[in-house]
This record gives structure tokens, C-alpha cells and sequence, in this order.
DNA sequence: CGATTTGTTGAGGAATATCAAACTTGGTGG
DNA sequence: CCACCAAGTTTGATATTCCTCAACAAATCG
């Protein structure tokens, strides 16, 4: 069963990525739903690749607040900085695995080169996602933003019912906005028939056009 | 005078810029307020180092508003993209004067590894940027906003005067408000004593301490 | 099954946007 | 130098959105 989860990511991305690598020298790690994966601040030695479950990367902040940077789900990798700190903290979302190589193991594997192109093409993913969240916060309302967010879930899912990762005050933290705004949000968008909550980690989508037409900037 | 443009930077910056290059080979080339420099869409063949002036970089969206992703001072290297094409447009914001180069100049001159490095390095900063400004926007209230830009201004600036590059349309595009919500917060930090405004492109920091507490997320 | 966490709903309030008007500023020509 | 004009900025009144606090419901876990 287990072994289902490293076959190729169920969703496509634009960047080429040099996964292949990882596939083969990272090493399995598991770990529990809210375990921390590294915290802000440590060395930034390991590179990941999600094999199952999911992982978000956020700021702790002083006031408690949590922002949510990213979301990481099967076929992602994440962990790669630019510098040797982690700027941000990563925790699983639900329990998860993950393929974990050092990056000295990806260079004696894979060469300098393959470091390299692996690093460049995951900042140029994680400034495009950064940018792409940047606008959902400038320019969205609270509709717009929880829209959009389950149109994205929808777009790489390949099954029609989708299930949502994490619960409402990760949706919150990452949108920018309270818990209870995200539920009638939620609430508001079924009521209009536009996506349907069979329970509250999942839903399926009703009116996708109508769900793009709120989405769209 | 305008020999003085091309001395180094007045404010320093944490990463360290392939700037020098550009420096020697760079075309200068003038623009005058509210030119369009390149826009969305168009190919990526160029890079721009800011003489003197201003410039900012903005996406265009259907219902006419602009958020703004960055503004570019003298020192600063803009225009290098990923892909080959400009997710962004670049606008002077003032009359201008820019440094520029072709990808294929530069790597003549210094070779594939110099332009590799610039665009890392280039990459790294506009991912640093963009993660700031998500948080700005993420978990900032209106005044909180606007003392971390003044905030931000006084510290890149070696003079206590400070000029502001921009109008209040632009603060506001940035800052993800209305330019009323910029305008009264910058009158309600006046009157707590914590700026002064001698024209409204003009201000002085008058309690830096507060304004940073302000600022503090 | 009870206990605990997570999600939903409601009422009221705070922050920011919107719309409209007045005021400043900077430039231009008399 | 001053009057005038246009653009940019500030201020005020009102509307809207989202947040806060509180209660309740549903799901999850031991």
C-alpha cells in the first residue's frame, strides 16, 4: 500500500523537478500529524520529498499567530533555503512520510549539477507560489480567497471528491483570515450550491465555473 | 552630476550583488515618470540595474487595480526573470535612469557563471522580498502597514529627510489599502508625533522607537 | 460513552472601503 | 509675483466587510 505513495505525484507542475533523484537515495521518514519536520531557525541541511499526507511551512510569530506559507502535498519537495537557516518552520499536516536525502548524498549521487538545478527550480516554484499567494491576500475577499483555495484543491485533484488536508484554522492561516469566516464562507458557498460538503474534510464541486467566476481576481 | 548616480548605492543591502558588471557594460538609458519599462508578458532578454530614480513592478488586473510587488531603488537589479517572459511590468516612478544590459552581454563579458550568480542572487532576493511583503500583508493592520514602510524608507535612508519616491496611489497599491486609509493613517501618525511631514513627499522620522513598536508584527 | 477538540452560527463592534467634497501643491501663463 | 488650473492629497460621512466574543453542534478520541 505504502509503496503506492511513491509513485509519480497525482497532480502536475509546471517546473520540471528532479525528483527522480530523491526517489532513489532519500531515505523514508514518518512523521506524526503536527510533528514538527524542522523548526525556524536550524540548519538547513536535508532536502524532502512528500511521499504521503501533506506538510505546511509557516512563521511563528511572536503574538501566537501562525501565518502559513506553503502547503506541500505527495510530490513536492521542500526543505531546499538559499541560505543555511530555515526561514520558515515545516510540520506535517496529517501523519505523513517522507523521502529525505542530505544534500552532500545528492551531490555524491546525482553531482553538483543536480544540486543545483533542484535548488533553482524549487526557489523558482516557491517564489511563484509566494507571488501567487501574494495576490490572493492584496487583492481578494474573504469569498474571494476561500473560492479560490478549494478551486486550486479541485484543479489537482484528480478524483472528483476531494479531500481537504487540513482543518479550518490552517485554511485561516493561510488565507489571512479567522476561522469562523472561513466556515460561512464554506457555509455560504454551499448554500448557493457551488461546492458540497459531504462532511467537513470533504467536498465536491457543484459549479466550477461559478466557483472560478467568484476565484478570478 | 550625473556621474554620481553610478557611485555605489547609499543603502546596503544583505545579499551580495554581481552588480559591478553591470556597472561597466551596462547602457544607460533614461525613463521618464510613469513610462512603462517592459510590460507583463513581454520577453525576459534584459536586466536593469537603477541609476537614479525609482521603479516599480505591478500586475495588471482586469478590474483596473494594480497591486504592487516591488519598488526598485538605485543599487537595485530588476527585470532578470526565471522563464523568458515578464510575469511583471516595470514602470519608472519617477524620471529615471537605468543601467542595462543583454543576458548575452553579460555572459560575454563575464562569463556564464557571473550571469548564473546575478540571477541567483537576484532570485533570492525578490523570493526574500516577496515573503516580506506576504507578511506585511498576511497580518498588518492599516497602521501597522504604513509605519513599517515609512519605517523601511528611514532605514535604507542616509538622510533623516527622506524623500518618498512614490505618490499615496502607489504607497496604497503596496500596502494593499485605499489611498484614504494611507492618508489618514499618515496624519494620525503625525499627530501622535511619531512622523512629521514637511510637503508630502517629505517627512522626518520623529520617534523611531514608537514607529518600530507600531511596526512590530 | 463521556470528554475534548474542531467546526458552525449569531450578535455586536472595529477596521477599512467607498463616495463625496474640500483642500494643497506644483506648474503655467498672465 | 500672482492667479489659475490640474493633479494629488486630506477630510468627513456612511457603508461594508471581517473580526471578536459567545454559545452551540459535530466530529474525534480515549
Amino acid at each position: 500500500m505504502l509503496a503506492q505513495s511513491f509513485a509519480p505525484p497525482p497532480r502536475a507542475t509546471p517546473i520540471a523537478r528532479a525528483d527522480n533523484l530523491l526517489q532513489r537515495i532519500g531515505v523514508r521518514m514518518a512523521f506524526a500529524k503536527d510533528e514538527e519536520i524542522y523548526g525556524q531557525g536550524e540548519a538547513a541541511n536535508l532536502i524532502y520529498l512528500v511521499a504521503s499526507g501533506a506538510v505546511r511551512t509557516s512563521h511563528f510569530m511572536v503574538d501566537g499567530r501562525r501565518p502559513i506559507d506553503h502547503f506541500y502535498y505527495p510530490g513536492d519537495i521542500f526543505g531546499l533555503e538559499v541560505g543555511d537557516e530555515h526561514t520558515l518552520a515545516a510540520e506535517a499536516l496529517s501523519d505523513c512520510l517522507l523521502l529525505v536525502a542530505t544534500r552532500s548524498a545528492l551531490v555524491a549521487e546525482g553531482g553538483e549539477r543536480a544540486l543545483q538545478t533542484m535548488l533553482r527550480d524549487t526557489m523558482v516554484r516557491d517564489l511563484q507560489n509566494t507571488r501567487e499567494h501574494l495576490m490572493l491576500l492584496v487583492c481578494k475577499t474573504a469569498r474571494q480567497r476561500v473560492s479560490g483555495f478549494l478551486l486550486g484543491l479541485a484543479e489537482r485533484s484528480p478524483d472528483p471528491v476531494i479531500e481537504l488536508a487540513m482543518g479550518r484554522q490552517d485554511m485561516a492561516d493561510y488565507l489571512g483570515l479567522t476561522i469562523e469566516t472561513v466556515s460561512r464562507m464554506i457555509t455560504d458557498l454551499q448554500n448557493n450550491h457551488l461546492v458540497e460538503f459531504q462532511s467537513c474534510r470533504q467536498f465536491v464541486v457543484r459549479d466550477r465555473k461559478a466557483l472560478a467566476g467568484i476565484a478570478a481576481c
